[in-house]
DNA sequence: GCCAGGGGTTGACACGTTTTAATGGCTTTG
DNA sequence: CAAAGCCATTAAAACGTGTCAACCCCTGGC
């Protein structure tokens, strides 16, 4: 049609002429609130009306302005994502499940990375609710929730994710990550693993905290105190920083067994071990978190304690939508999912040397 | 498990009482304009009322609703992020970088997976024209631009992502696939292989289309003809395609080389043919595509074609935005970029093979 | 033939912000 | 001293949509 096939990439006119509900409403004879009826409530239009009015919204080609909707409802057809760490597949796979669900409901994903900055957080944060997003999905850099008060004190509905709280007054979703701790080094002792190093990240990402203190339980059952555990704390929590954890190890003796508190650590560890010569698991076993779906392919395929990612982000978004949209009914609920262990070569057959 | 222990907590008063710019304006005894003014031109406001103004703000907690913003100003300070697949690190990657540089530059950043349906696409696309977003980074299903080519006669600057573009009249940042696929193909040959697999998507995936593309033309270069490449399409683009892939390659005579499309694939191909005892690079030598992180850590350390990930989403990023703010001045680029061979265990020695 | 009722449609206002032209107070200049 | 100019501030008008009360027309009952 008329296509001004070609010319140059400038735009002629700066006004690129918005269509309104009212020009739709002069093209289908009718008023802007009746053209607004359409799009909301459909069944109170009469049918010719209706189709008169949906072709004149086809034929201009009109797209809802969402800022006018949502400044006149209040409210939003969006929620914020806020993460951690694009750059983690359990992260990445958790964002999977939340736009799997809001698309599906038709909202809109803010996506917002804290990269454990507690100001850029703060930052992000503000700007989620100068967008008046409906809801706030979060993975909180540390403990104190000031910034989240602050937002459910707005009205913005918030589920921590990745994150259990004891307060009964919020959702929100997370795994046990004591338990994935203690299951992976029980697991390690029952290999015959005796002198144990644990990598981890900062001690204020409660991820790191609670499995460290599930490694702990874990020694303390099998009657053992805490000088067992050497203690290796990296600023990140990336394959990089698994390969300088592994070169701290190997300035001494080397452990019998590593528990990554992640599986990008792992693997940074193990490619770096590997290259020096060292054998796993017959020198050093490892074991890492999150059973991204790289460990199972590594070079000695990864133990590690599997969390229900894609699932997680799944259910943290229908409890954030069922609150949004049925705030009255909405009872808040926190969810815990148990890890799983999985293991794979990386941790076989300690027990040759226990046992020999 | 889930554990609905929660308790009931109900919110007390449905209406929150939103404070907008006049109950400042009341609190610090100005008009609203000069809130607003405060806001947008702190400069052009006497010290003592801006102070005044700037207490007020923070002593009811005012926060901005950008949706009023957007509806004056008739453009809002988001982007569309579009792409294929958040679960492939290569494209969680390129949305760290566009994260990164749009929160610089205050833009929040919606979204959108298409997951290669052309549907969804669409689907996202109208989404995101609601919001009225600035402009839009995308990664097309396919080629034909019906969708792009409707949003930009909308106003909305577009920038294509990963994804080159003949035309002049839009700006587009990609990593070159042909010479890519060339590169991986040539190398493969370089070292022994007469009987090479191509593994890969949808031919419909500009993706994989310009990496086969590149295979071919450097078996040409080789004097080879197009009878000497085995191609087995695959539905998707990640592990568990990769492993189906090898099965299919079992069932006949195995090539002495595979090139995939993608690491997924050559991680999922891999991690089967160990299994069942084929050894790598001996019988089957391997080379991937992207160099995401964990290929070096791989049973048998990948050999790939290195992109610049992160630097594709944050130049991409910088261009739309240069065409936002500055739509006058800005001159529309084709940035392309030139990929990297990466050479690690997968590949290695099957000259060995060819000399012995 | 009049009134009640109801479905379909309308018009006007409100949402919170930005912007523009106008206002008022003050200093400077001739 | 009057006129002119400047600065800080204000009042009012938009932006595009959703809602609500009012309205119109038509049907059916008495």
């Amino acid at each position: 049609m008329g296509t001004p096939s070609g010319g140059g990439a400038r735009t002629p006119h700066p006004r690129a002429g918005t269509v309104g509900i009212k020009e739709v409403a002069r093209r289908a004879g009718v008023s802007p609130g009746t053209v607004s009826n359409v799009l909301n409530r459909p069944e109170r239009v009469a049918p010719a009306t209706r189709a008169r009015v949906e072709q004149a919204i086809r034929e201009l080609g009109f797209v809802r302005n969402a800022s006018a909707s949502t400044l006149r409802a209040g409210q939003s057809s969006t929620i914020g994502l806020m993460i951690l760490d694009l750059g983690n597949p359990f992260f990445a796979d958790v964002a999977r499940g939340v736009e799997d669900v809001a698309s599906e409901r038709g909202y809109a994903v803010i996506l917002a990375s804290s990269g454990g900055s507690h100001d850029k957080e703060r930052r992000h944060l503000t700007v989620l609710a100068e967008q008046r997003v409906r809801g706030v999905l979060i993975t909180p850099v540390d403990g104190q929730d000031d910034h989240v008060e602050l937002l459910r004190r707005r009205g913005v509905a918030v589920v921590l994710l990745d994150h259990p709280t004891p307060r009964a007054n919020q959702c929100s979703v997370a795994v046990d990550d004591v338990a994935g701790g203690e299951l992976a080094v029980r697991h390690l002792l029952e290999e015959g693993a005796r002198d144990i190093a644990l990598v981890t990240g900062p001690s204020s990402l409660r991820q790191c905290a609670d499995r460290r203190k599930g490694a702990l339980r874990a020694l303390r059952a099998a009657g053992l105190g805490r000088e067992a555990l050497r203690e290796i704390t990296v600023p990140d929590m990336n394959a990089r920083a698994g390969e300088g954890a592994a070169r701290r190890l190997l300035e001494g003796e080397l452990p019998d067994a590593v528990f990554c508190a992640n599986d990008l650590l792992a693997l940074g560890l193990l490619r770096v071990l590997l290259q020096v010569g060292v054998k796993v698991p017959d020198d050093v076993a490892i074991i890492g978190y999150d059973d991204i779906e790289f460990t199972g392919a590594a070079a000695v395929p990864l133990s590690s304690v599997r969390q229900p990612t894609f699932q997680l982000g799944r259910i943290a978004t229908e409890l954030l939508l069922d609150e949004c949209e049925n705030s009255a009914g909405h009872a808040h609920q926190q969810v815990m999912f148990q890890p799983e262990l999985v293991v794979r070569e990386s941790t076989r057959r300690l027990v040759a040397d226990a046992e020999g």
